[in-house]
DNA sequence: AACAATCTCAACCGCCTACGT
DNA sequence: TACGTAGGCGGTTGAGATTGT
């Protein structure tokens, strides 16, 4: 009441973004840390919607993010989430966490799609269950998302999203269990370029790929290693739902502060732990903070398939240590 | 070399839910 | 309790890049 709407779209700038806007942006987020996007376009004097603000970060600017070069066990992932999870892209991003749903929702679109209809159209492929799940709808699925978050209250939701991380865990052994055949059908057009620069977005814009680069570089910079509450992470971010925004950081360094600001209000201290691991003294720290090479957080996927070995105390477990709503603490 | 077709992906839009007043 | 806003999500779009002719 009486607060001035978001955006009131007079003034507000839209389109690319420019590195300068993105250095304003980032050292905002350095001080006060992410969260309470209203703010932000107030004080930088960015003249940005605030929501293009935390699109901007959360997108791209955030550290941690991979870009480009999907590997063949994220597709995988993907494609079983997907048909189990509908076109709830930040739920999926969630298993994924150097990726964020925009990115996975685009490279669902452009690429996945795609194949997945001709797989079938060649009478199935390797993803033989999913494909055909996904095929049916055209990839977009149960259409879940929206229709049951709209109407599913509270209890509801939290029981359905442990139903979904039931299926997807299902998903995942099925994934796994799967000739881990890293099939070329899988390849992309991009894949050279990509190969070539993997650190930048294959494809557009070069000149400002290095820009960004560079913030990222300025990021780490400012991330304290050890996490010590500076961090975006460490004030701002909403906790309500289970977002990309509030996935592990690279490489360890924000990532235990990540982790230990996440997990305020629940248990997932193991999960916490975990992240906490020094940079580099695992591999498993490695690829749990998603900063590793090619196949980041299957092996903790698959560790976790394989702790359990039946569903039985596995689903308890899971579900004691990943707060509801951000499976992605498991990482 | 020039043009057209296709692809990629960053960003916008609109809707929904949670939360504050 | 009602109302309004902020934040979050998924769908869609359009500019730029890439590939084919």
């Amino acid at each position: 009441m009486g607060r001035p709407p978001c955006c009131d779209k007079v003034g507000v700038k839209k389109g690319p973004w420019t590195p300068e806007e993105d250095l304003m942006l980032v050292s905002y987020i350095q001080e006060h840390g992410a969260g309470n996007w209203r703010a932000v376009p107030t004080n930088t004097g960015l003249m940005r919607c605030s929501k293009s603000c935390r699109l901007r970060w959360t997108n791209y600017l955030r550290p941690g993010i991979k870009r480009g070069n999907f590997t063949d066990q994220e597709e995988k992932l993907i494609v079983h989430l997907q048909a189990l999870l509908g076109n709830r892209w930040a739920a999926i991003a969630s298993y994924l966490p150097e990726r964020t749903d925009n990115d996975i929702k685009n490279y669902w679109n452009t690429h996945l799609k795609k194949k997945l209809k001709k797989m079938q159209a060649a009478g199935g492929g390797d993803d033989g269950g999913a494909a055909s799940e996904v095929g049916g709808g055209d990839g977009d699925g149960d259409g879940g998302g929206k229709t049951v978050k709209a109407t599913a209250p509270k209890g509801q939701w939290e029981r359905r999203l442990q139903t979904d991380i039931h299926t997807a865990r299902q998903a995942l052994r099925d994934a796994l269990s799967l000739d881990p055949d890293p099939s070329p059908t899988i390849t992309t057009k991009t894949a050279p370029a990509a190969a070539a620069a993997p650190a930048t977005p294959a494809g557009s814009s070069a000149a400002y790929a290095s820009s960004a680069d560079n913030i990222a570089r300025l990021l780490q910079g400012w991330i304290r290693p050890g996490g010590g509450g500076k961090g975006p992470e460490a004030s701002g971010s909403t906790s309500t739902t289970a977002t990309t925004q509030q996935q592990p950081q690279c490489s360890g360094e924000g990532a235990a502060s990540a982790s230990a600001s996440q997990s305020g209000g629940g248990g997932a201290t193991a999960a916490a732990a975990t992240a906490q691991t020094p940079e580099g003294s695992t591999e498993t720290s490695k690829m749990a903070t998603g900063c590793a090479g090619p196949a980041p957080a299957l092996s903790m996927l698959e560790s976790w398939l394989l702790d359990d070995g039946g569903m039985g105390h596995g689903e308890l477990g899971l579900m004691d240590v990943v707060p509801l709503g951000d499976p992605s603490e498991f990482f």
